[in-house]
DNA sequence: CATGAATGAGGGTTCATTCAT
DNA sequence: CATGAATGAACCCTCATTCAT
C-alpha cells in the first residue's frame, strides 16, 4: 500500500504538470518535484516519459470505452443514453479537470497521437458511439437517411467543442449550467436548430 | 520576387514538416533541408522557431476570420452561409492539407495555445460564428430558445470532428463526398437527428 | 566529500581554462574535458557559463574584502598594513596564479563588469583601502593635504601595474624579488620618487 | 573624400559600439547599423572584425607612443613632462572617451592581448616611460636607489587607476578637477604620501 | 562602391535516462 | 525502495564572413 501510495502520488503530480505545461514542456524533474519524491523514483515506476504518459492516457481511454460500452449494452431509453454520455464528460470536467484537459489539449487530436495505435484509439471511441447511434436508428428514434457515423461526429463534436472552450477558459461549472448544457446539446442534436418546428421551446430555455 | 521565392519556399517546407512531425518534433534543420536552403537562412527570415510557427498560424487565423466576416456581412440566404462555411474547411482540406492539419493537431486546442493571446484567437473565431447564428435567430430562421453560442459550438464542433477524423486518417476527399458531408451536417444541424420529423429525407440520402 | 570533490575538480579546471583562454574563448566543453567529467555535470553544478564565472569571481572578491577588512580593523603599524596588502597580492600570484590572472585580465576593468553590480564590487574594493588611508592620515602618518582616495588610487594602481606586468609576462616570482617589490612600492609611495629627500636609500636597494 | 567620409563614419560607429558593448559582444551588424551603412560595406573597408579592432587599437598605441617619444626627446623640465603625460590621458578622456574606455576595458590587460604581439605593445609603452624615468635619475631629479621600471609602474599605475575609475563610473571631468588630479598624482609620486616631510602642503590642497 | 541575401560551423544549454550507493 | 550525481546526444540559435547583383 505504501508502494501504491507513492506511485499514486507520482501519477497525480504528473496529471497536474502535464495539464499545466503540456507533454512537451513537462520535465521529469517537474513531476518528481511536484510529487515530492526523488528524481529516480519516477523511473522506478515508469520506464520512460512516453510510457508514463501513455499509462495515464490509456487509463482514460479505458474509462471512456467502459462508459460507452455500458451505454451501448444498457436497455435504457435512447435520450437517457445521450444525456448520460454528456453528463459523463461534464462530471469528469468537474472532478478530474486535469485529466480531461490533457485529453483535450494533448491527446484528442495531438500529433503525438498520429500513429496507428493512436488512430485506433480514436476510431474505437467513435465506433462505440456509432453503434449507439445505429441502435437509435434501428429503434426508429433516429432518422435513417444519415449514416450513423455522421450523427456521431455531430454529437461528439458538439460535446468536445463545449468541453474545449471550458478547458481553455478554465471555466467554472455549476449544476445549473451542467443541466442547461445537456439540454442544449440534446435539443439541437435531436430536433435541430431551426425555428418553428414545434418542439424547441417546450423543454427548456437555454 | 526572387526574395519572396526563397521565403515562400521556406514557409512551404515548414508547413510540410510541421504537419508531418508536429511542432515539438520539428527541427529547424529539417525545414531548411526540405526547402533546400541553408540553416541560417531560415533565421534570416524568422527570428525563432516559435515566431515562425506563429507567423504561419496567424496567417491561417486571418484567413478564417476573413471568411467568417464575409459571411457575416453577406446578404445571402442563411443556409447558404452555413454551406459556404463548411465548404471553406473542406476546400482548404483539399488544397492546403498541411495547413489545416497543423491547425487541427497543433493549434485548435494545443497546450501551445493556452495563453491569453491564444485564447483570444479562439474566442474571436467562435464569436464571429455566434454573430451569424444570432442573425439567423433574428431573421426567424433559427430557434431562439437556445443561446447563439450553443448553436455555434454544435455547428463548429461538428465541422471540426469531421475534419479531425479526415486529417488523422489522411482520408481522400471527392466532390461527391464533399457534398454529402455538407448536406449531412446541415441536415442534422438544422432539422435534428430524430426520425419522422418530416424534412430529413427530402434533401438527400447521405 | 565525494560530492565536493567533483565540484572542486570542475572549479579548478575552470580556473585553468578561463585563465588560459579568457572568458569569451572558453568553451564549457573545455572545462569538462579538463576536469575529466561529462559535459552535463558542469551544468549540474552551475546553471550557466556566466553564473559559473561569477561564482569564481565572487569568491575572489570576498577573499579580497576579507583581507582588507582584517587590515582595517588591525591595530598593527601602518606600514605593516601596506606591506601585508602588497604581500597578499604577491602571495596569491605565487599560489593561485590562475585566479589572479583572471582577476586582472577578465574582471578588474573588463567590460563584462561594467554593470552596476560590477561597479559596486570595484568601489567597495577601493573604499576599504580609502578607509585604511584615512586612518593613516588621522594617525598623522600620511599627509592630509591629499584626499584619501587619491592615495588609494596611487597605492592600488601601483600594485595592479606590477601584478599586471607579471601576469602578462608570466613571470616567476622569488622570495627575494617579492621583498624587493614590496620595498620598492612602499618606499616610493611613502617617501616619493625624488632624490635627496633623505630617506630613499636607508631602507634597501631596489 | 567621400570614401574617407564613409570609412570614418564606420570607425566612429565602431568606437561607440565597442565602447558600449565590448569587443566580444559587438556584432558587425551593430556597427553597420550605427554607422547607417549596409552590412557588407564594413567588410569592404576592413577584412575582419579582429583586423578592424586592431586597426583602431593600433592607431591608439601609435598616438600613445608618439606622445611619449615627444616627451622623451623634449628638453623641457622633468616635472613638466610628468604633468603633460597625465594631462594627455585626461584630455583624451574628455575628447575621446570611447577610445580611452576601449583601451582600459578591452586592451590594457585584456586576455585578447595576451599574445606576443600584444605583450610587445605593452612593453614598449612601459619602456618609453622607463627611459623618461631613467633620464630623471640621470639628471639627479629622481632617486637612483629604485630601478626606473619600478618608478614607471607606480606612475603609470596611478594614472591608469584614476582613468579606470572615471571610465567605469562614466564620471565627468572639469578643468578644475583635471588640475587637482594632476597635482595629486605628481605630489605623491614625487614627494611621497607621508606627512611632515616638508613639501606636501606647499603646492596645493588636493 | 554598395547592398543584404545566403552560408554553416560552432557554442551554450536542455533533459531524458542510467546507475552507483 | 529511494536517491541524485553523472552522462551525452540533440537542438536552437548566433554571427562572422562571402558573394551575386
Amino acid at each position: 500500500m505504501a508502494k501504491n501510495d507513492k506511485q499514486e502520488l507520482i501519477v497525480d503530480a504528473a496529471l497536474e504538470v502535464f495539464c499545466e505545461k503540456g507533454f512537451a514542456n513537462t520535465r521529469m524533474g517537474d513531476i518528481a518535484k511536484k510529487a515530492g519524491v526523488s528524481y529516480g523514483l519516477v523511473y522506478h515506476y515508469f520506464e520512460s516519459k512516453e510510457v508514463f504518459f501513455d499509462h495515464i492516457v490509456e487509463r482514460w481511454w479505458k474509462t471512456l470505452y467502459d462508459m460507452l460500452e455500458a451505454e451501448k449494452s444498457s436497455s435504457a431509453g435512447f435520450e437517457g443514453k445521450l444525456e448520460r454520455i454528456i453528463r459523463f464528460f461534464l462530471d469528469t470536467y468537474a472532478s478530474k479537470f486535469n485529466l480531461l484537459s490533457i485529453f483535450i489539449t494533448e491527446v484528442s487530436r495531438s500529433s503525438l497521437y498520429r500513429t496507428d495505435a493512436g488512430l485506433a484509439r480514436f476510431r474505437k471511441f467513435f465506433s462505440l458511439c456509432d453503434e449507439i447511434m445505429a441502435e437509435g436508428q434501428k429503434r426508429g428514434i433516429l432518422r435513417s437517411d444519415v449514416a450513423p457515423h455522421y450523427l456521431t461526429y455531430i454529437f461528439l463534436g458538439a460535446i468536445e467543442a463545449f468541453i474545449s472552450i471550458m478547458v481553455l477558459g478554465k471555466e467554472k461549472i455549476t449544476k445549473q449550467r451542467e443541466q442547461r448544457t445537456i439540454n442544449g446539446i440534446i435539443q439541437v442534436f435531436l430536433h435541430g436548430a431551426m425555428a418553428q418546428n414545434g418542439h424547441g421551446g417546450t423543454r427548456s430555455k437555454t
